[in-house]
Parts: structure tokens; sequence; C-alpha cells
DNA sequence: AAGATTGTTGCTTA
DNA sequence: TTAAGCAACAATCT
């Protein structure tokens, strides 16, 4: 899944490859790709425009358009934004096929939308399962949308102070509380797993019985592990990939999630795998005391 | 072959 | 007014 350090990944590649570049033509291959606005209209306002500047805001990747337009992608569980020379072609039936002498692409059937830019390059935007979105916003509907999230873990505002003060009025369990993009933005499956587990703290634990101390260790917890993450490139437990659709190497530092049956690094349990608020959640029952 | 998987939204209920 | 739970979305794998 793309969480933080997956998005920040894309965003600081497409940083690299796509500024400044001009989008030339633009193809939807699966119309729900794009939210709110269809094809036509949207290549009307895009097409000729440069690409002015790329943000990420919790999960969101956030392209500025000359005309002060946004492109906003949300990748969901198997969303790709892949930049490769333009060797693709439409065929007589419609389909989307890789034209001689190009990369060699396991995503290339998973195509829902793509843009030609300026410099031989395109960017395909795949996504197997067809949850992710393409939005084109005004700066003022970009805000009302961003402004909805809880702060980012590397800004001053993820502080003990405000986590104590959100905590302290829900009864959810602690791992809800960190997978809600209006406590803390960006932290998905994976991380919530791996950031409680470091904390050693049971993931059913109702979020406002969690001490200042616990706190403390989930703040500087959670800018460690996305931090090492991001250096790692993020995590690529099933489908993420970067923008050249190669893996992550994260996966390698998991300590809990996706490991069940295996030993605890610290005192050698099995991890337990166990349903909380709906999601497939790993945990070291001896490490994890529950209350 | 049903159930699990995932992030987010929108609805319902308390 | 707020909190919390659940269905829905989609497709694939077990």
């Amino acid at each position: 899944m793309p969480e933080l350090p997956e998005v920040e990944t894309i965003k600081r590649d497409l940083e690299k490859k796509i500024i400044g570049t001009r989008i030339i033509n633009f193809i939807d291959l699966w119309p729900k790709t794009l939210k709110g606005i269809k094809a036509p209209d949207f290549k009307k306002k895009v097409i000729g425009q440069k690409l002015v500047k790329v943000t990420r805001r919790a999960k969101l990747i956030i392209i500025k358009l000359e005309n002060n337009l946004n492109l906003v992608f949300h990748m969901k569980m198997t969303g790709h934004l892949l930049i490769e020379p333009d060797t693709r072609k439409i065929d007589s039936d419609g389909n989307w096929v890789r034209k001689e002498g190009a990369l060699k692409d396991p995503y290339n059937q998973y195509i829902r939308a793509v843009f030609w830019l300026d410099n031989n390059k395109i960017i395909a935007f795949s996504d197997l399962r067809k949850f992710g979105y393409i939005k084109l916003l005004t700066s003022i509907q970009l805000n009302l949308v961003t402004s909805e999230f809880g702060p980012e873990p590397f800004s001053v505002d993820f502080k003990a102070s405000y986590l104590q003060k959100k905590f302290s009025k829900k009864r959810i369990a602690i791992k809800k509380a960190l997978l809600d993009q209006k406590i803390i933005a960006g932290i998905g499956n994976i991380y919530a797993d791996e950031i409680l587990y470091r904390a050693a703290i049971h993931p059913e634990t109702q979020a406002n019985k969690i001490s200042v101390k616990e706190i403390d260790k989930i703040i500087i917890l959670t800018r460690k592990i996305l931090g090492d993450s991001i250096e790692a490139r993020g995590t690529s437990t099933s489908d993420y990939r970067d923008t050249d659709g190669q893996q992550g190497k994260y996966m390698n530092k998991l300590k809990v999630y996706g490991k069940k049956g295996s030993l605890c690094d610290k005192c050698q349990t099995e991890i337990e795998k166990i349903k909380v608020g709906a999601r497939g959640t790993y945990f070291c029952p001896k490490c994890q005391v529950k209350r």
C-alpha cells in the first residue's frame, strides 16, 4: 500500500523527472479514474500546461500547473505513477499496448490514464484495483481537501500536546486512531502496526488510555520508521512500485506486518494476527500486552 | 468458492 | 454535535 514513505518517494522522483515539462496529450482508459470531471473538459484545461511544482499531503500527490489548477492523484492500494519513454500506443481495438522495444512492464494491462509530456516521456497511471483517482482542483478546492487532514508527521504541529488532546477524546483502538487521517496524515496499515510494535503498545488499547510517555514514544518512532522507510524508498509487500516500476526495500526491515507465525525479534514469541477495525493487524502478544 | 485484502467516503445509529 | 461502526467501491489471490 502506498503510505507516506511510498508517496513521498514518488513525489521526489516526479520532482526530478517532470518539473518544467509540458503536457501535450492525455487519454483515460478507465473513465472512473477521473473524478468530478469528464475527459474532454479535463483535456481542455490540462493540455499545453507546464508542470510547475510537485507536493505531497498525506497520501496525495499534487502537481501544480501553470494555470494554477492542481492535478491530484490518490494511489489507494495498487496505484502507480510510471514515468517511461513514450513507447506505447493504442491498437485498432482501443487496447493499450506496448510499442516494440518498450521497457518490460508487468503493469501494462492495468494502465488507466496516460499523460504525454513534451520531453518524449509519459506519465502512466496504472491501478489494478481501480480505486485510485485523478482530480483537477483549483487551489481553493485543494485547500478544502488538505485542511481536513491532521498534521504531517515531520511537521512541528505533530507534537505531544496535540496528540494528547486528540487521543483524550477517543475511545477507539489506538491502531484506528493512527490510521485516522484527520488525526495524523499519511499512516496506513503497515506503518501503524510497525509503530505500535516498536512502542510496545497493544493495537486494541483505547486511545484515551495511552500515557504521555507512550505518546512521546509514538511521535519519535513514527518519525524514525517513516524516515527510514523513505530512505529505503518504501515498502513493496505487494503492489507498490516507484516511478521506474522498481520495488522499495523497507520490507526487509519490517518487524511485524505480514509476519504472522514468525518469531518476535525481542522475545522470540510468535507474531499473531487479529482484526482491528476490520483491518489485518500484526503484533507480538508478549511485547504488546493487552490492558 | 467464499472470504480476505486495502483506503476512503458516506450513511446509519447511538 | 460528535463518535463509532459498517457497507461500498474493485479485482485478485488463497
